[in-house]
DNA sequence: GATACTAGTTTCTAATACGAAACTATATGA
DNA sequence: TCATATAGTTTCGTATTAGAAACTAGTATC
């Protein structure tokens, strides 16, 4: 009597959209650069440094080129005195404002909700 | 001419709350985990792993164990036959219900975003 | 007695992530 | 000339994550 248990397509689906955007996403640094890069507009790369407090300059230059490659920030070099670097949100990117608010939104809410124990 | 950026209290919440949502759900399982049992409702550990193709029963007995600590899952032994464990969401669990509707969202949207070039 | 189901645990290994420190290269100002 | 700023890269080492395979232990079925 097996019970094969079959997974509708639209779960399967879900839990593939799941990974997708959690091997995107998951780590310690990526969101919290989009979500910098949103508040701020166009940054350059050591305002993002400083303003990501404690982040290695080679992590963010591992995970912008990452970003970059998958379409959600744009990186543009200006020729300036000390060349500068712009880096800013793709309109693609910025479809992530919703979903970053939701983290912020039930983070702050799961703080509270396990210190009132 | 030191331009020293402060940072606004509101914007370091805002990034500690995105460290403390990640630091939790990061991770390959966590999410579809919690994914699954929202749809599901109560379930079993062997429907579970059914479910998440390809978990080893390491990785989630793992992951429930922390899960549980984060008091976002409850366990409960059942005394059949063969014991069975039920799992299923806390209250406060359910409130990711949105979180991960946005994710499940986002990553089927960013698929087509990709895939048209 | 052999097999299979329940819910895991143990052990070992490979892959990945993260971080600190030093370094490159160009340019400006004291 | 020395210090500082730009935007990174290189090297090295540790820590965390994930996975595969085998195993435990109780019960039930063939």
């Amino acid at each position: 009597m097996k019970e094969e248990q079959k997974l509708s397509k639209e779960c399967i689906g879900q839990l593939l959209a799941i990974r997708d955007t959690m091997e995107l996403l998951s780590g310690k640094w990526k969101i919290q650069i989009i979500g910098t890069l949103l508040r701020g507009g166009t940054m350059r790369f050591m305002e993002l440094k400083r303003s990501l407090n404690g982040i290695a300059p080679k992590k963010l230059s591992n995970d912008l080129q990452e970003l970059e490659l998958n379409k959600l920030i744009t990186r543009k070099v200006k020729e300036t005195k000390p060349i500068t670097v712009e880096y800013s949100l793709t309109e693609h990117g910025k479809t992530l404002d919703n979903l970053i608010g939701e983290i912020i939104y039930w983070g702050q809410n799961h703080r509270t909700e396990i210190i009132r124990k």
